[in-house]
RNA sequence: GGGCGCUUAGCUCAGUUGGUUAGAGCAGCUGACUUACACUCAGCAGGCCGGGGGUUCGAGUCCCUCAGCGCCCACCA
């Protein structure tokens, strides 16, 4: 659908580019993917689904820029771009918005309420209303819907190219039946398992998360030293910051080699308070450097304990329940068998309902009254596991949830790491210890509401008991399914829940375990699109989620498909603000985009993304912003002033005068380079070119021949110049096209019917039918000379326009030659009367103003 | 503890495989209303390239080492 180039305006603008494009091109189909595109023809870009919650980030800005540079080149270079949009809505952060949003809180027990109304935005205060899942998923969708829309509206404003026919939701039934397909392909294959394990637990979220999803804060704490009674007599000291739980205290270990403790060893110790007898064992893990060398194992206190208590084969003492609290638990029992029975009751329960910090101030008290607490407690500062978007440290919980075996695949997994093309380079080792450091397997189960379920259910014996070791799971051909709704093959729902019927699973997907299909949701796994498009070109991410969404696609990929999911992985970088601090929303200096983008329009904003280095982490700079804003300007400007010269349609074959020639030599030079920048995907080096190349042009070219340009439009000189500058002109504006798309639309519509941005990229075989050598042999000394011209100008501080009587240049045969060449354009650019020259090894320039 | 990155002009950053006197933009200063552009143009000034050592005819660039900043990973009692 091209259009008539439109008319030139007598005062060309940047504002208001952006609605006038925008409409034209959703109207032309500009970036719309050709789906009958065969593999070859392709470029696939797996788009970071960005999480729907809520605000946008001036760092959405940035690394969206970034990939839309590369889809821009792609397909001018020919390329059929699959370039889609996905929204990561389900999942925890969503939840947590709605919370507030509503003041609502899911209880799957209450049944659905069809007549519910979402309620006024409540800010997040006061009692949050129990509404059942379903309707809380409603109010996510609704929530949900709403952002996306100012997402769009971003990423529109921006001119990312995104086609939008390709959109997709992680939470849609499509990608619902994406992801559950995933789950049961992996049970099919065997990668995957349940198992009842200790497993990391948020106390308020009340679910497991996996060994991705933590991170270490600092946290003021203190060590305690504590006096363990020896069965054998005497005492044992050990340290802990966690006295808390001495009551699940199932053992003490010490190293092989330390010969403090080895006469011990097999020996038991009965803890403070509760009495009861653990045994001293040998471990490599204890270390002697620590504390008193001699460790306090507890069920479950961190991971450390875990490997204890797995590989010593020690019972289990849980105590800390999904809700963070103690639960209640008997000391005269064999899971508790206290030796004071009565004495270790009373002190329980004391502590039983109480939250963690509750407990450690009545034990600490309770072991300082009875001399067990050696000294005072130490305070000390030291890193503790956090969910990364929990408020309280995690425990550790027992519970049932289902794994995807990485550790069986570590090796694979980093082969996959040294395939992919990494941008930049360096990032490869983030991934590589990462998976060199995984420690435990991928949980994939979250004990929430709002995400994809697992296509499973339960079979439920006569007495009642869920029997989890004969999982019913979906047909492939059922997807997607909800088990909390559906029933499976061969039950009816009047058998859910009852004996020798079936539970549905209550958990949902953790929310990598659907975004890290991405590639298989985008490109409609199972259709025939999937095989024009997988695997990608491109992953584009954040540095952040290299342990987390990349980790997990490269996993899921690899078992799927045996194969890696993209051939390239571009990395950005953080989003400073102007302090070169990094935002965060607890600081409170988070950059929101939509001023930024009103104030300096979407190309200055590109234009400061586009400077920024892949993986370098870049400030907030508004000066940066003015620049692109000058620079889109200014393209705007000189196209005006190259079509005001133009009679006509221009060929090569008229560019014949030697500065000309040479101008085409160096465009040559510049595309190949800004072509073998993108190709690197370097894009900020192809903008820093072809910029540098843009404003010399403008400056000196422009400026030496602008008089021959508006001679006579028959004289061969006039022509030449007339067809280089378009040459020039064209070829700077396709190069510009990725970086400031509305500036170069417009100018280009001045005098073609079709978008800029599906013309051909500049090939360096346009710009002559000829070899084009020695490029820069003019253009080099004719600009040192006209350097001078000026100089001497300014020093004088007369007009540039002031007359020149004489200019004596000192040079080599060759490079006069050159500077006869161009001696009209110079005599003209620089009002100069003569020229002298004389021969000599240095090129030395005098200038003599004319005298009034 | 292991690893990665950064450190160049007041600021933000280039500097590709080692090669003349280290570049750009911004800010600063001095000028110019110049028929595409005052949202412009010209010019000037500004640098022990983090410190130290080494390799080399030659180092911002390669090697070693130290320091500061940032980040990743780690079994954190």
């Amino acid at each position: 659908m091209p259009s008539e180039p439109s008319p030139v305006p007598e005062r060309p603008s940047v504002d208001g580019l952006e609605a006038r494009w925008l409409a034209q091109w959703e109207h032309e189909a500009v970036y719309r993917f050709d789906t009958t595109a065969t593999r070859e023809t392709v470029y696939s870009i797996d788009t970071p689904p960005p999480t729907v919650s809520g605000s946008l980030h001036i760092g959405h800005v940035f690394s969206y820029t970034h990939t839309d540079l590369l889809a821009r080149f792609w397909r001018m270079r020919g390329r059929d771009v699959f370039y889609p949009m996905g929204w990561d809505d389900n999942g925890l952060p969503t939840e947590r918005r709605v919370e507030n949003y509503f003041a609502v809180r899911c209880d799957p027990s209450l049944a659905y309420d069809p007549d519910f109304v979402a309620p006024e935005p409540a800010a997040g205060r006061g009692e949050k209303r129990a509404i059942s899942r379903k309707n809380f998923v409603e109010l996510c969708q609704l929530l949900t819907a709403r952002d996306e829309e100012a997402f769009k509206e971003l990423w529109t404003h921006l001119g990312i190219s995104i086609d939008w026919s390709l959109e997709y939701a992680t939470i849609s039934p499509l990608a619902q039946a994406v992801s559950q397909r995933g789950f049961l392909e992996m049970v099919a294959r065997g990668e995957v398992y349940s198992s009842v394990a200790p497993t990391l637990w948020d106390v308020d979220f009340r679910t497991a998360v996996s060994q991705a999803e933590l991170e270490d804060r600092e946290r003021p704490g203190a060590t305690h030293r504590v006096a363990f009674a020896l069965e054998s007599g005497g005492t044992l000291e050990i340290e802990t910051t966690r006295p808390e739980l001495i009551p699940s205290c199932v053992a003490i270990v010490t190293h092989p080699s330390d010969e403090r403790y080895r006469h011990l060893i097999g020996t038991n110790a009965i803890t403070p308070l509760f009495a009861v007898a653990v045994p001293i064992l040998a471990h490599e893990l204890a270390d002697p450097d620590k504390g008193t060398g001699a460790a306090m194992v507890c069920t479950f206190g961190d991971l450390t304990d875990v490997t204890w208590w797995r590989e010593l084969g020690l019972p289990t003492r849980a105590l800390i329940g999904r809700d963070g609290r103690f639960a209640p638990a008997d000391f005269s029992s064999d899971e508790f068998p206290s030796r004071e029975p009565a004495a270790a009751r009373a002190r329980y329960e004391e502590l039983a309902g109480k939250t963690v910090n509750q407990v450690r101030a009545t034990v600490v008290e309770a072991l300082a009254a009875t001399g067990a607490l050696l000294g005072e407690p130490r305070a000390i500062t030291h890193p503790v596991k956090f969910y990364e978007k929990g408020e309280r440290p995690l425990e550790i919980v027992t519970s049932r949830q289902w794994f995807v075996a990485t550790l069986a695949h570590r090796a694979e997994l980093l082969a996959r790491g040294d395939e992919l093309d990494w941008h930049p380079d360096y990032m490869r080792h983030r991934y590589a210890s990462w998976v060199e450091g995984l420690n435990v397997d991928w949980n994939i189960s979250r004990q929430r509401f709002f995400g994809v379920p697992f296509p499973v259910w339960y079979p439920v014996h006569g007495d009642g008991a869920i029997d989890y070791d004969h999982p019913i799971f979906a047909s492939l051909d059922a997807l997607p399914v909800d088990p909390s709704s559906d029933v499976p093959p061969g039950f009816d729902e009047s058998q859910r829940g009852q004996p020798l019927g079936f539970v549905g699973d209550p958990d949902v997907l953790d929310t990598w375990a659907t975004s890290s299909l991405s590639p298989q949701i985008a490109g409609r796994w199972g259709s025939d699109l999937f095989d024009r498009v997988f695997p990608m070109d491109l992953r584009p991410q954040g540095h952040d989620i290299i342990r987390t969404w990349l980790f997990a696609t490269i996993v899921r990929s690899h078992f799927e498909h045996h194969r890696l999911p993209w051939a390239h992985a571009v990395i950005s970088g953080w989003i400073l603000d102007p302090d070169r601090k990094k935002m965060s929303k607890s600081v409170g200096n988070v950059v929101t985009p939509m001023p930024l983008l009103e104030a300096h329009g979407a190309d200055a904003l590109r234009y400061w993304a586009a400077c920024g280095r892949p993986g370098a982490d870049t400030a907030i700079d508004e000066a940066q912003m003015k620049i692109g804003r000058r620079l889109a300007i200014k393209v705007l400007n000189v196209t005006k002033f190259v079509l005001g010269r133009l009679d006509g349609p221009t060929s090569l074959d008229e560019v014949t005068e030697p500065l000309d020639r040479d101008l085409l030599g160096a465009l040559a030079e510049l595309v190949d380079e800004a072509t073998a920048d993108f190709e690197a995907y370097d894009a900020a080096r192809a903008l820093e070119r072809t910029e540098a190349f843009f404003w010399s042009f403008c400056d000196d070219y422009v400026e030496l021949v602008k008089l021959r340009a508006y001679g006579d439009g028959d004289e061969p000189t006039t022509r030449s110049a007339r067809a280089a500058l378009a040459a020039a002109v064209s070829t700077l504006t396709r190069l510009l096209a990725p970086f400031i798309p509305f500036a170069t639309e417009e100018a280009w519509r001045w005098w073609h019917e079709d978008s800029v941005h599906r013309a051909a990229w500049p090939n360096p075989s346009e710009f002559s039918h000829e070899p084009l050598d020695d490029v820069g042999s003019i253009a080099g000394p004719v600009g040192v000379v006209l350097e001078a011209i000026r100089r001497a100008k300014s020093t004088a501080k007369v007009s540039q326009r002031a007359a020149v009587a004489r200019v004596v240049v000192t040079a080599t045969p060759s490079v006069i030659g050159a500077l006869v060449s161009a001696e009209g354009d110079l005599a003209a650019a620089g009002s100069v009367g003569s020229f002298d020259y004389l021969d000599g090894d240095e090129l030395a320039v005098e200038v003599e103003l004319a005298t009034e």
